[in-house]
DNA sequence: ATTATGTGGAGTAGGTATCTCCTCTTACGA
DNA sequence: TCGTAAGAGGAGATACCTACTCCACATAAT
């Protein structure tokens, strides 16, 4: 979001005017990227934005330029947010906490879902913010399940796929209910609480880290 | 699948070799629209069957014909599924059996999960035999909820939006781990289940039928 | 043997996304 | 105030893709 691409050797400030439409152009993306997701073309921001293409492709020359610049804060505000429900005294609480918080950012973010769910776009800064986001994700999970109240057979790597499905919801019925994912994922959670009574095993094992991985590699946001 | 796409006046029998080739047609299609959905093209059909595109748009004029070839008999199963799990002296049984008989069509078939969700596809006899689903799968979930040990707040049309949800965790796991959709609708079912203790409410309503249908609407299978 | 029927696939028409290039405009320092 | 380096705009080149047609040629049926 701030201007540090190039973090060494920052060639020369931009003319006022340039830096101007950067802004228009990054605040453009955003809104682009949110309501159409990362299939969205430089030439859709560029008319958003109300400038020329030739603008953005001499500002970004490619949408992962400009996924980089937006996506890094993203996640780590992200994960701003799962230390926080990891500070909340009750562990069940903070992993809900979490939960809810984060399917709302992507429920309300198309361009985050795809960027979250693939490993093709900003193969640099984009995927160590996001591996940052793993370890703090861990713990929630680990803590929640040590304290009896997360079933022990949830992993970690649950949570992309849960924001998957969730995510799909919001896509699906978004012109109609856009809160309809909220039961979705009321549904879920009560899938994931430690049951007094055995629950029912979960029938297949979780994606380990790498698996995900590949999976995420295989997959492209629509078309 | 058999040879009545116009059930009057059936014009002429077919020389033996169209009417070979129109059921090659058909075989082709049911293959490559379950691995590639709808969004596959009749060129891609015509070349997978070994004939020329021109054959194909001689037999079927548009995709919705082939749809409707493989479709309604398709659905019709499923109907016929609905009714013998409602046979199923146990309601609970019953209905987790259709979840699972239903979600293993649909996480195998990218065309049926395409037909299914969306109201685009075949308006006339496919809409039709989509339509004669509903009550079954109505009686399907009231009895479960009677006999006590489905939770009282789920509405039959949670069921497209559970096999949504399913759907897209099978699309993307598909190369990696073909099977993982099964935990997650493991996981479902645990929430759906009536609880000893009261369950969290589920935050938000379910969708009434004609909300349902505007979505279907909306919906059109990827780009 | 004749002819109605069927076949193949190159070709047409129309769409879309990416990215460049060149003319015109503007900011800024001297 | 003016010269010039930097920036802006957007038509258009390129490279796809998809839907569908058409007609010279092949084959089945009688």
């Amino acid at each position: 979001m701030t201007r540090d691409t190039c973090p060494v050797a920052t060639a020369r400030p931009l003319r006022r005017d340039a830096e101007l439409n950067r802004q228009k152009i990054l605040a453009a993306a955003k809104v682009v990227f949110s309501e159409r997701g990362l299939e969205a073309t430089l030439d859709d921001i560029a008319h958003y934005a109300g400038l020329g293409v030739g603008t953005v492709y001499r500002r970004f020359p490619s949408k992962e330029h400009l996924v980089e610049a937006l996506f890094v804060a993203k996640f780590e505000e992200i994960t701003d947010f799962a230390e926080k429900a990891l500070a909340e005294p009750d562990a069940w609480e903070g992993f809900v906490q979490f939960a809810w918080k984060t399917a709302e950012l992507h429920t309300a973010d198309r361009g985050l879902r795809d960027v979250m769910l693939s490993a093709s776009f900003g193969q640099d800064k984009v995927a160590q913010a996001k591996e940052q986001m793993l370890p703090v994700c861990r713990r929630l999970v680990e803590r929640a399940q040590a304290s009896g109240q997360l079933r022990a057979d949830v992993s970690p790597t649950d949570l992309p796929l849960l924001h998957l499905m969730i995510g799909s919801v919001a896509e699906y019925t978004h012109d109609v209910q856009p809160d309809l994912w909220r039961r979705y994922l009321g549904m879920l959670l009560d899938g994931l609480r430690a049951q007094p009574g055995a629950p029912s095993d979960l029938v297949c094992a979780p994606l380990d880290e790498q698996t995900l991985d590949d999976a995420m590699c295989n997959w492209r946001p629509r078309h």
